[in-house]
DNA sequence: TCAATAGTGTCTCTTAGACAATATTGA
DNA sequence: TCAATATTGTCTAAGAGACACTATTGA
């Protein structure tokens, strides 16, 4: 959405984006947000949300992700970003030499608005794991990259917190893991890992019942954070 | 080393580079290679060696990277690198909005040629952990992410051999670790997890001997990477 | 009582950490 | 034989995996 770039432009510098993978659990399984691109280049097509960063309004490459967010998406509050890595080359888009800034985050679905703003056609929740073919650019690779280190986190053992809403029990979690993972859990090593788990917060006398036995309830410790060395506060 | 930038240039488009944290073993300490730069901003001060992106020329953030090391380095062969991100801003550099995208590399000393070339005033090797104080642009933090990310792959039990002459005894791979780590290492246990490790290879009959016992000479196994999932072929 | 899910216990096996013992070489 | 370093062994403890068992609720 721009300005006039003279080919002059064009060579001399690379056209710098952001873009976000933004994961969710839709039913028990990791799904990736993509946008239908309602402009040019790729109109028409499936994409990851993302923005051509803007010297005279951006702070960072992050504010150009919170951007995407909350321009593309009308997600107003603060949502954490994770960089997964920069990927450039002079054929990956056809307006020219791009870069791709891209990240994730992690979002339980009730907290992504249904319905998006001017700029996007539609969205679409698509397998994180096979996002299916045909998308805009290289983003497939993309979402590749960004559930690679997304699995690398929770294989270390960092709990995916951010996917559950605010009140969840711990089969809730487990299954946020095995959708991450792609591999079932088992649930008594499972727990036992959570013992002395500082992000884990039990809801004194909070329980969800269901026509069985109730579950406690857990919320995420103040100040978690998704990220390496410790989800803990 | 540059065109003229008019003052519109610089609004629109960042200007984007790749820098390289080469580290290197000095005596059994991590040390990092830092230059001194030659030409403004931030002249007569010591940083990581970079070059700033020429779309023209170069087709991946990787071969920017590539390029430094050859032209600032005088390094011809294949170097492995590992991105570690990208950091963007308008204040990083006094030349206005600008990307450093930071690799890190792993090579023995005796690899790096000694004289380098005539972009660069000096060379020096600072330790990794505490590079000093005063180095040019934000590269103090860069080192710092380099060396986080260097240890993650470390810790996670991928072994440093580039780090290594091309045969190497046991006890040279411990005290690489160690210094990576900033840890001793438990002689037998470490060498306990190296039992089945594919990356490595015993060099039938070879030995390094002193004025005691010799120690069997190992090598890399052929198609050794330095990356996760496995160091091993 | 039954179905369904929550939550715990137990046993075995692997691995890590600590520390000791043995092996080999030149001086 | 001694100093110096390589290499292996042993004991203990912590954690993972597998699987079974107990607990609680509404129908």
């Amino acid at each position: 959405m721009s300005s006039i770039r003279s080919p002059k432009a064009l060579l001399l510098h690379p056209l710098v984006s952001a873009d976000v993978a933004l994961f969710s659990l839709v039913e028990g399984a990791l799904k990736v947000l993509l946008v239908q691109r309602s402009n040019e280049p790729d109109k028409g097509r499936w994409a990851l949300p993302g923005a051509v960063l803007d010297p005279s309004r951006d702070r960072s490459l992050d504010d150009v992700a919170h951007r995407v967010l909350r321009d593309k998406l009308g997600l107003a509050s603060a949502v954490p970003l994770t960089q997964v890595h920069a990927l450039g080359g002079p054929d990956r888009d056809p307006r020219g030499w791009s870069i791709s800034v891209l990240f994730y985050a992690l979002l339980p679905l009730d907290r992504v608005p249904a319905v998006v703003g001017d700029t996007v056609e539609a969205i679409a929740w698509r397998d994180a794991a096979r996002p299916g073919r045909g998308l805009a650019f290289d983003h497939a690779t993309q979402i590749e990259e960004a559930l690679v280190r997304l699995r690398d986190l929770v294989e270390s053992r960092v709990l995916p917190l951010h996917l559950l809403p605010a009140q969840f029990t711990l089969t809730d979690l487990q299954t946020a893991v095995e959708a991450i993972l792609g591999v079932p859990q088992e649930k008594s090593a499972f727990r036992r890992r959570l013992k002395d788990e500082p992000a884990l917060e039990a809801i004194e006398g909070a329980f969800r019942g269901g026509n069985q036995r109730p579950a406690q309830l857990y919320r995420a410790a103040e100040g978690f954070v998704f990220e390496k060395g410790r989800g803990g506060r």
